[in-house]
DNA sequence: GCCGTTTTCGGCCCGACTGTTTTCAGTCG
């Protein structure tokens, strides 16, 4: 599809509008290039189907950005665009990506220096030549170089379980303080995002300079980068930065809601505030000079019409026209999401057969049961994993004695409601085959299957594989199914589409791996699986019993991605587990 | 450049902070 490729130009058109500081158009283009982004039809269709007037239909498009499209669709080009380049033919995309750095910027670095591209602006700014520039100074390029230096080392974002536990610890520290008197996470972190750029803290406090003092003395915190009346921002030693800002009581629910986000979110939301004739900022809703709302964060949602929803779901996706409909008490509300508690047990546990890091499954069924599972399934790899000492069909069968043994320990005496269920994680094959003769297979309680090789298949290819894997009889449930590891590896190239229909078709469950860096399927998937009615199961892939807790990631892509209890298999008690995995 | 139950012109989300300037532009969230 060409809707990507021509959003881009869109998105980079309006860069260069505000390099030549025109008003309003960069929004247009911006607004323009966010709808043929998020388009469910191709374009080219479209444009076949429809012609010009076709184009016109897309929002955000008009007279002029849709023979723009037209031009691109017919010569593969557009002119404008093509012009802009050879003006200014700098990076703008990457350049404007240096904290500090935007198009105006751009604009001088590039007219007095030439420069195109980060290495000339590094190289620049070592030589001592940005600060001699107008409008910058000594500061601004000390800020250039470490911004570069930051991009370059951690491409600017954390994973979101590298960041909450030292979020919480932090949280815990300025939440004992006598100081604070109210403290909430705002930003992405509130919003659960697989990743997260930095961490935002909101209070409330008598005496904001002290907040100010304890936060920028908080232990790790390695830079400063300011520290105002009410706001401030630190650098801390891991590399990511956070900010707290105290706010009035009367305004705090306003103030959560606009730093919780997301961007979309929140302009979405400010323009129902003017078509109902009131203002939105982080002080609150306003009629006139009246305050309508803001001390409490629901009411600001009422005010506008809308339910309260979980920050989770704050992604300008459909879910303020849902929380309308909510607030309304029509159907067709906001989900009921699935809850942090309704996990009953997980079944992607690797044991001691991996010898290497995996502890005994007596420990891990002790540990998934004061972590107050039901159960826990233990699934090794199998034989064609040399390097995570794959069992083979002989040894999974021990695999399954050893866990009937356990199960026999763990219930004698009878007060113990508690199950180990056998499992293995097979290998998906080149050709879509499984690792393992069917006829152990269909001795274990359940089947998981992924793809841990041969990672570069083309999407056709790809695709089928994994189709004909779900037409195992015997395999239940596919691990991570993308193969994505967050900032290391790209996805499979697959037909998502395609394995959703296969899974509904062969009730296939597909999994929320909630290995930090995996978080696979990702939210947006487990949007489109929800829809097609596809069941998931959100497991941890953990290897000793200190992982369990990772199920917290998985939960919460799971709600970002608007799944509910009976979309997600292992809220259910083993007895329905278990029957699902037999039919 | 786009849009419209405030409709074909006039408005578009908006406030804080930094670093530069000497009253404010640029960037960020």
């Amino acid at each position: 599809m060409k809707n990507q490729e021509i959003a881009k130009i869109l998105y980079e058109i309006a860069e260069y509008l505000e390099m030549e500081g025109v008003a309003f158009k960069p929004q247009a283009y911006r607004k323009a290039g966010l709808e043929l982004d998020t388009f469910d039809r191709d374009i080219e269709d479209l444009y076949r189907e429809e012609g010009f007037k076709g184009l016109k239909k897309i929002p955000g498009v008009g007279e002029s950005i849709a023979q723009k499209i037209e031009e691109y669709l017919k010569t593969g080009k557009i002119k404008y665009y093509e012009d802009f380049k050879k003006k200014i033919p700098a990076d703008v995309e990457i350049l404007t990506t240096v904290e500090g750095v935007g198009p105006r910027k751009v604009k001088i670095i590039f007219e007095e220096l030439g420069i195109k591209n980060l290495d000339e602006l590094e190289e620049a700014a070592k030589e001592g030549k940005i600060r001699k520039l107008p409008g910058f100074g000594e500061k601004t390029e000390k800020n250039i170089l470490e911004g570069i230096a930051f991009l370059k080392r951690d491409k600017g974002r954390f994973l979101l379980g590298e960041i909450l536990p030292i979020a919480k610890e932090v949280f815990a520290k300025l939440e004992k303080s006598k100081e604070v008197e109210e403290l909430s996470m705002a930003g992405s972190v509130r919003r659960m995002k697989d990743t997260i750029g930095d961490l935002d803290f909101l209070a409330i406090s008598e005496n904001p300079e002290k907040v100010m003092d304890i936060f920028v003395s908080l232990p790790g915190v390695v830079r400063v980068w300011g520290k105002g009346a009410t706001k401030s921002s630190i650098r801390m030693s891991q590399g990511f930065d956070m900010d707290i800002r105290v706010i009035p009581k009367k305004s705090y629910g306003s103030a959560l809601q606009y730093f919780t986000g997301s961007k979309d979110h929140n302009i979405h939301l400010r323009k129902i505030a003017i078509e109902k004739g009131l203002k939105l900022n982080e002080y609150g809703v306003f009629k006139g000079q009246k305050m309508v709302a803001g001390e409490d964060e629901e009411e600001v949602y009422k005010v506008l019409g809308l339910s309260w929803m979980a920050p989770e779901l704050r992604e300008n996706t459909g879910e303020i026209e849902a929380a309308i409909r909510e607030a309304q008490g029509k159907s067709n509300g906001l989900p009921k999401l699935i809850d942090y508690k309704d996990i009953k047990g997980d079944l992607h546990y690797h044991s001691r057969w991996q010898e290497i890091d995996g502890t005994p499954i007596e420990e891990a069924a002790l540990a998934a049961r004061d972590f107050g599972y039901e159960y826990i399934g233990i699934s090794e790899h199998t034989k064609t994993l040399k390097i995570e000492h794959g069992l083979d069909e002989k040894q999974l069968l021990h695999h399954i004695s050893e866990i009937e043994k356990i199960n026999f320990r763990l219930s004698s005496g009878g007060q113990l409601k508690f199950r180990v269920l056998s499992g293995c994680e097979a290998n998906i094959m080149q050709d879509g085959s499984i690792d393992i003769d069917d006829k152990v297979l269909a001795r274990l309680d359940y089947v998981i299957a992924g793809v841990h090789s041969q990672f570069k298949m083309p999407m056709e290819k790809m695709t089928e594989r994994i189709i004909k894997a779900m037409g195992n009889p015997h395999v239940d449930i596919i691990s991570h199914p993308t193969g994505r590891l967050i900032k290391k590896r790209e996805e499979y190239q697959i037909d998502v589409e395609k394995i959703l229909e296969a899974a509904r078709e062969t009730k296939t469950v597909l999994e929320i791996n909630s290995y930090p860096e995996r978080l696979d399927l990702k939210d947006v998937y487990i949007k489109r699986a929800k829809e097609e009615g596809v069941k998931m199961i959100i497991n941890t892939d953990s290897h000793n019993p200190s992982q369990l807790h990772y199920i917290e990631y998985g939960i919460s892509q799971a709600r970002r991605g608007w799944a509910e209890k009976e979309d997600i298999i292992n809220c259910w008690p083993v007895e329905k587990l278990l029957k699902f995995f037999n039919e």
